[in-house]
DNA sequence: CTACAACGCTACTGCACGGTAGCGTAGCGT
DNA sequence: ACGCTACGCTACCGTGCAGTAGCGTTGTAG
């Protein structure tokens, strides 16, 4: 029943699908569904959250290869079905139901997380100069490449994820993605109150 | 007519709009609604046309600044309402929407393109090195401000964006926004694998 | 004053959907 | 043979929606 709501989604977006619809796809009487959710709400919630990403430990080694693995895996996610079509889906659902923001928040988290560490550990290994801006450099690597999937709608290769990367690195190096100053703890873009 | 359909829209959602609540809200008779458009996708067509914005020229000018400019005002309004609602509403529609489409694809040529001649002229003045890679350097510069603004929610403030600009240009001066090979032409749509 | 177009209002059909009730049945362990 | 659990099936209720028909009303140009 998950595969067919995950199914039905990709086909005629969320607010398409129908427990008459699932029913049917999965094989599975009406009232089956019923029996394992109380509301079709909680079945597409449950259904989004098997869609979450398990916590992967970032890869050791060299860290500007490493950087770029996360990034080509990163644009591999977006760039393919479901998640090509999910994620707009679930974006605009995000600004309205709190639950769909929460799943959105979720995937967003782990999936950020690993390259922000990564950039994060070059920094403590001395590949990448100190005070580089962690987070800004994050957005200038993911941000290029979810602006040609997601918005422009234009499959990216990996050529171009490279040459994004590359230009990130460079720039770091050259010290022109620094802090803007040195404050006693890091600027506080999250935090929660 | 039109307004309270975009109202709804930012409110409900583009698929929870319907034709009574647009005539409610608009204090206006369903009949008459239908008096003015075929359908009810006719009507929500129409009003996403009126969102498509103007066609402005470029201003002319300091060539830095005006691309600070522009990134500053890409930023305004797809960080604010309605488009901040709105743009992930139709990018999922276009996935499947026809229609939908071609208004998505409207409204992204008309954004994108002062920004992309922006920076071209800025290469033909001979203020950024030749061979500069104008559509690399776009994605560099509107994907980390729309990846900010729509993937990851967070509000950027315009010092952000300062940095974001003064990055890209800062490397492409450095000539490492440089097109692979000398084409005679713009880098096509495919490559070749 | 008249003719006409646009509007408001009420009521209606048809349909798809969420969710429920009742009934019968297959599998399985004891 | 028994009980238990999960399932399938049909039918049903209430609701909200798209779209239409008919009739009365109002504003306005000539």
């Amino acid at each position: 029943m998950i595969g067919a709501t995950i199914d039905l989604m990709v086909e005629r977006g969320m607010h398409a699908v129908s427990v008459d619809a699932i029913a049917e796809r999965s094989g599975v009487a009406k009232t089956t569904v019923y029996r394992h959710w109380p509301t079709r709400e909680a079945l597409i919630l449950a259904a989004w959250y098997t869609l979450v990403p398990e916590e992967t430990d970032a890869p050791t080694g060299d860290l500007e290869a490493r950087i770029l693995a996360l990034a080509l895996a990163f644009a591999r996610r977006i760039g393919a079905p479901p998640m090509s079509v999910l994620l707009p889906e679930l974006l605009a659902f995000a600004g309205r139901d709190a639950d769909m923001l929460a799943v959105y928040e979720e995937i967003l988290r782990v999936r950020g997380k690993p390259l922000t560490e990564a950039v994060a550990a070059a920094v403590v290994a001395g590949v990448l100069p100190a005070r580089t801006d962690v987070e800004l450099m994050a957005s200038l690597i993911l941000g290029p490449i979810a602006f040609q999937q997601l918005i422009v709608r234009n499959p990216v290769d990996p050529v171009f994820i490279g040459r994004v990367v590359s230009i990130a690195m460079e720039s770091a190096l050259q010290e022109i993605i620094q802090q803007p100053r040195p404050k006693p703890r890091t600027s506080p873009p999250i935090r929660r109150q």
